[in-house]
DNA sequence: GGGGAGAGATGCCGC
DNA sequence: GCGGCATTTCTCCCC
C-alpha cells in the first residue's frame, strides 16, 4: 500500500481526479460531528478539492468536504492516513485506510452545465404566459420577482381588478406553502393598506391539512399540472429499448 | 473500449461496485428532465444499483438514479451505451460514453451507519434538561413530539404558568422558522381555547426580517448556543497535525 | 405510503 | 456575504 502514497500525491498535485476503493474509518468534525466505523467505501477527490465518501448503499455520500479543502496523505503502521481540511468552513475529515482495493486517477475536463427542465420557475412562466389557466380575465403583472412585498411567484389582478397573489408548487403544496402565501398576502395588505387581496396556490395537488388551513385563511387552490415534459423517448430510438 | 463491456457486465452481475472515468453525454428523464453535453465524468454504480455521475467540480452529483435501478450496457459505433432505469420511480438515464479513461470494480462490504452529533434534536434535549437556559422557572412538559397541536420542539409552562411553545433552530432562525412557531401557537390557542400562549424561538441567531416579524407577532427570541461539540481534536494526536 | 420537519442540507440568485 | 427560496432535495419519524 505504501507504494501508492507517492502516486496518489502526484495525482493530487496535478489536480487529477482520484478514486480510491478502500476499507477505512472516517471521522468528521465541522458543522456537526460524525464517526464511521471500519468498512469498504469509495473515496473520490476532485480537481476542485472536493472530497466525497460513498458507502456501497444509498444515494448520498456518507461524508464529504466541500470544494477547496486541503488533503494530506501519509503512511504509518501499515495504514494510509488521509487528513483533509476545509479551513474556510472549519471542517475536518480524517480517513484511516487499512486496505486499498484499488486506486485510479485521471485528468477530467468538463465545463458543461446541466440543462434542467420541469422546474417551478417554468411553471410560473407558464402561468404568466397563459393567465387563463388561473381563470378567465386574470391579468398577471409580475413573476418570480423580488417585489417590495417579498419574493412572489406570480401576482396580478383578476377580472374584477382584485389584487391576486399566486404561489406555485411543482409537486404537492403543503402547510409550508400556505404559510408562504399567507405571509405574502399579509405583506401586500399591510403595505398597500387594502383588505381585498386574493391568494391562490397553483399546484398539481395539495395535502389535506394544507387545504384545510388554506380555506380557513380564505385562500384558494387551483389544480395546475406543471409544464409537460418533453416526449419521454423518441420512438426512433428502438435500439435503446432492448432490455 | 469494447473489451471492457464484458468485464463491466460481469462486475455488475456480481454486485460489485463499479467506477468509470469516462467522456460522456448524459440524458435524464424522471421527476425532471436534464441534458448534459459531452465532458469527462466519474460514473459510480453501487451494489444496490444506485447510479451516480460526478463532474470534476462541485459537491453534488450532476445526475443520479436512486437505488434499485437496472443497468444495461452495449457497444456500438465505437461508443459504450449505459442505459439505466429505475422502473419504480419511472426515472431513466442514458449515458453515451465516447472514451473510457479508466474502469475499476471491487466488492464492497460495509454495514456501518454513521453516528452524527450536534443536531437540532440534541438542542431541544438540552433545553428540556436545562430549562433555566430558557428562563428562570420554565417547566418543560414535552419535547420533539408529535402533539395534537403538531410537531413541537419543546413546550411547557413559564413561571406564571403561561403555556409556552419553543421552536429550536440549530443555526440561524429565518422567516420560515417564525411561520412555524406562529402556526403552532395558533393551533394551540384554537385547540385549547385560550389566548395567552407565549412563543419563543431558541437559536444562536436570527435574521433581521425574521426578528421583525417575530416581534410583530408578539413572540420572543432567545439566543441559545447549540450543544457544544466534542473536543475538537485529541491533543495526543500530534501526528495528525503535521500539515 | 403520505405528511410534516430537519439536514453537516445544497445551490441559486439578489441585494 | 447574508437572506430568502427551490430542490430530480434526502432522510427520518409517525400516523
Amino acid at each position: 500500500m505504501e507504494k501508492y502514497v507517492s502516486q496518489i500525491e502526484e495525482a493530487l498535485s496535478k489536480n487529477h481526479s482520484v478514486v480510491l476503493g478502500a476499507r477505512c474509518k472516517v471521522r468528521f468534525n465541522g458543522r456537526a460531528e460524525s464517526n464511521l466505523a471500519k468498512g469498504d467505501r469509495i473515496i473520490l477527490i476532485k480537481p476542485d478539492k472536493t472530497l466525497i465518501v460513498h458507502q456501497p448503499q444509498g444515494n448520498n455520500p456518507v461524508n464529504y468536504l466541500k470544494p477547496g479543502a486541503n488533503h494530506g496523505l501519509y503512511y504509518e503502521d501499515e495504514k494510509l492516513f488521509l487528513k483533509s481540511r476545509n479551513l474556510q468552513l472549519k471542517e475536518y475529515m480524517d480517513i484511516e485506510i487499512t486496505r486499498l482495493h484499488f486506486f485510479n486517477s485521471c485528468p477530467l475536463d468538463d465545463a458543461c452545465t446541466v440543462v434542467v427542465s420541469g422546474t417551478e420557475k417554468q411553471m410560473s412562466d407558464m402561468l404568466y404566459d397563459n393567465p387563463e389557466m388561473i381563470e378567465e380575465g386574470f391579468k398577471p403583472v409580475s413573476r418570480e420577482e423580488q417585489t417590495k412585498f417579498g419574493f412572489i411567484d406570480v401576482f396580478g389582478y383578476d377580472k374584477n381588478n382584485v389584487l391576486t397573489i399566486i404561489e406555485c408548487k411543482r409537486f404537492s403544496a403543503n402547510l409550508n406553502s400556505v404559510d408562504q402565501l399567507r405571509r405574502y398576502v399579509e405583506k401586500v395588505k399591510t403595505s398597500k393598506g387594502i383588505s381585498g387581496v386574493r391568494g391562490i396556490i397553483a399546484a398539481p395537488k395539495i395535502t389535506a391539512n394544507a387545504l384545510k388551513m388554506l380555506e380557513e385563511w380564505g385562500f384558494e387552490f387551483k389544480s395546475i399540472k406543471p409544464p409537460k415534459y418533453m416526449e419521454r423517448y423518441d420512438k426512433k430510438q428502438k435500439k435503446l429499448d432492448f432490455f
